[in-house]
RNA sequence: GGGCCGCUAGCUCAACUGGCAGAGCAUCGGACUUUUAAUCCGCUGGUUGCGGGUUCGAGUCCCGCGCGGCCCA
């Protein structure tokens, strides 16, 4: 469930919902001032190697000589013909071919390291500068480094975030070796045999006797010292980030760590990893609007899946007790710091179980992801510290929005022009179409959630924005449906799922009313999913867990760019 | 959708109130057999995000657009 039932404030891209109050995220992110939109160009427009005379250039402001006069894509084309990076990428190319004459092969298939560069830097830590350890390896990764001193030169060689030198003396190599040192540049891939020394300076090195060639780099790399920061660079071209920037490359190590200890847990716990459609001829399962798509042959629109849950519990119907799925799921909604529009969710069910049970699953879900992740429960996330150790303090939303708004008075039943009469007070703004469990909500959105910063579960939602939760089983105004909230934001939604097809059948109708009344992210009446249900289920403890979240959280993030690979953008223009 | 900030060489960044667009690194050429941001010498490299406008003159001021960041709705 997590995803699932969103309630949703008023028009906030609710994804996980984001932690400002009342707000709604829906952001978006396009213009804005103008920025970044060129590096881009610059770098792919070089990259056509077209005419562009070999070697550095030389004349002035001369142009190259183009074979063919009309050529369609100028802009692409001519502009970067003189340019530096155009200059670079020629050059480089020109040592591509000088490799060839030379009968090296600069890509090369198949290449065989007899160590890591992490595995050589363990097994030989500790040797005395300038001692030979007596042991011969093979090794590869990039080059991201090269320091020539006269006949000798270095090299640092790069591989999974660990860096290693090769020590080159020129009497060292065999001639086609010290050619191939000539023509080779930061940003080339390189093999090397030879025995693993330290330096004077006690530097951990390979001396190799040969080099090998496993793949020319064309284009350059970032600056060596600097790196590269721009934001908007990184994003777009993660290979450069992750070349570059240890950052990067922790992030998204933790986030490895974070899914496999998750799938782990599960697994212990006896839950059975599934896969379910992510074309939906009906969203459901969440509040959000869904991505449309069409298929072809069925002449049907198809929707990508705004979450599993509703697949998921007909494989409880179908008789599987404990199942999970970790995926991904889509919601075309505003893009901001903390929503990107593809995202990593776990879902689980689990027969039997109620909405407790499944706190306590949560509670180990993250103490495992934080303990594989990072060692420990105890960190901080932007300079506050968090505490996952648990056990988290559960309390009802009624309470706490009684508690904020200073309204001891208000209750479930309470009547709608009280509850507004509160919202107007707080400056908590509505619409009159909610009842009074979406203004209670809205209160607690607005109000409450973003000042929570320990682990908290927040309990028993209304019904009314509920709508696949079973209701409480002593108080029928609301469900047995908890979201935990840490560092202000949530990142689990639950309940002790709705079983009860009549009910089920009411509710979702109460959903096809509010969509067709306007609101795009009400659910519609899923016929498949109520005709499974009245197959009849057992009692099912239901959870979903926002993972880019909880990346963000473990990894101190802030912006959901930086835990996703390849984050959605705007497209990059010629 | 609004506000603010940013966009200058491949990368990282300068350019006071409008006055010849610069540096470091990288590239290219040269020297150097223990460097590790190597060092030294020399040379290249620009449509200042895009389009208009004001001005004798615009990276700089004005308008519009684009992309990104932060904050807000």
């Amino acid at each position: 469930m997590a995803g699932r039932a969103r309630p949703r404030p008023a028009g906030p891209g609710r994804v996980l919902r984001d932690g400002a109050p009342g707000h709604r995220p829906r952001v978006r992110a396009r213009r804005r001032g103008p920025h970044r939109g060129r590096r881009d160009h610059p770098l792919r427009a070089a990259a056509r190697p077209g005419p562009r005379r070999p070697g550095p250039s030389s004349g002035v402001g001369c142009a190259p000589t183009r074979p063919h006069a009309p050529r369609r894509h100028v802009t692409v084309e001519e502009p970067d013909e003189e340019s530096k990076l155009a200059e670079i990428v020629a050059g480089r190319r020109a040592k591509v071919e000088q490799l060839r004459e030379r009968g090296v092969e600069p890509y090369p298939v198949r290449f065989r390291p007899s160590r890591s560069l992490a595995q050589v830097r363990a097994e030989h830590e500790g040797l005395p500068a300038g001692e030979d350890s007596g042991v011969e390896v093979t090794v590869a990764g990039r080059v991201v480094g090269k320091r020539e001193l006269g006949r000798l030169t270095f090299l640092v060689l790069r591989e999974d975030g660990t860096d290693l030198q090769l020590f080159c003396p020129a009497a060292a190599l065999d001639g086609a070796s010290r050619e191939l040192l000539e023509l080779l540049d930061a940003g080339d891939w390189l093999g090397a045999t030879g025995e693993v020394v330290a330096t004077r300076t006690g530097e951990l090195s390979v001396k190799p006797a040969s080099l090998t060639l496993l793949g020319k780099g064309v284009r350059p790399l970032p600056d060596k010292w600097h790196g590269l920061s721009d934001t908007e660079a990184r994003f777009r071209q993660r290979e450069l980030d992750l070349t570059v920037n240890a950052e990067a490359r922790r992030v998204f190590a933790l986030r490895t760590a974070v899914l496999g200890a998750l799938r782990s847990e599960m697994v212990d716990r006896g839950f059975v990893e599934v896969e379910t459609p992510m074309l939906h001829p009906i969203p459901g399962g969440a509040t959000a609007k869904p991505f449309v798509t069409h298929h072809n042959a069925l002449d049907e629109d198809l929707y990508l899946r705004i979450a599993p849950e509703l697949y998921l519990k007909r494989l409880i119907a179908g008789g599987m007790p404990r199942v999970f799925e970790l995926g991904r799921v889509f919601r075309n909604e505003g893009m901001s710091t903390r929503h990107n529009p593809e995202f990593t969710i776990l879902e689980s069910y689990a027969a039997y179980d109620d909405y407790h049970d499944v706190m306590e699953l949560t509670e180990a879900l993250l103490r495992r992801a934080a303990v594989e992740a990072l060692g420990t429960v105890e960190f901080s996330y932007q300079g506050r510290e968090v505490s996952l150790a648990g056990p988290y303090r559960r309390v009802a939303l009624l309470d706490l929005v009684r508690e904020a708004t200073g309204a001891s008075d208000l209750d479930h039943d309470t009547g709608i022009a009280r509850v507004r009469e509160v919202c107007t007070d707080q400056g908590v703004g509505f619409d009159d179409a909610w009842g009074v469990g979406k203004l209670l909500l809205e209160l607690y959105e607005a109000l409450v959630e973003h000042t929570l910063w320990e682990p908290t579960f927040v309990i028993d939602y209304p019904v009314e924005v509920s709508p696949l939760a079973r209701r409480h089983r002593e108080r029928p105004e609301v469900t047995e449906r908890f979201e935990l909230i840490v560092a202000g934001r949530e990142f689990a939604n639950a309940f002790s799922e709705l079983t009860d097809p009549d009910d089920q059948r009411q509710r979702l109708e109460s959903q096809a009313r509010a969509k067709d009344a306007g609101d795009e992210e009400a659910m519609a009446v899923d016929e498949p999913y109520l005709r499974a249900m009245e197959l009849g289920l057992p009692p099912i403890g239901g959870l979903g867990v926002g993972v880019d979240r909880l990346v963000m959280l473990l990894g101190d993030v802030a912006n959901i760019r930086d835990v996703i690979l390849f984050p959605t953008l705007r497209p990059e223009r010629g």
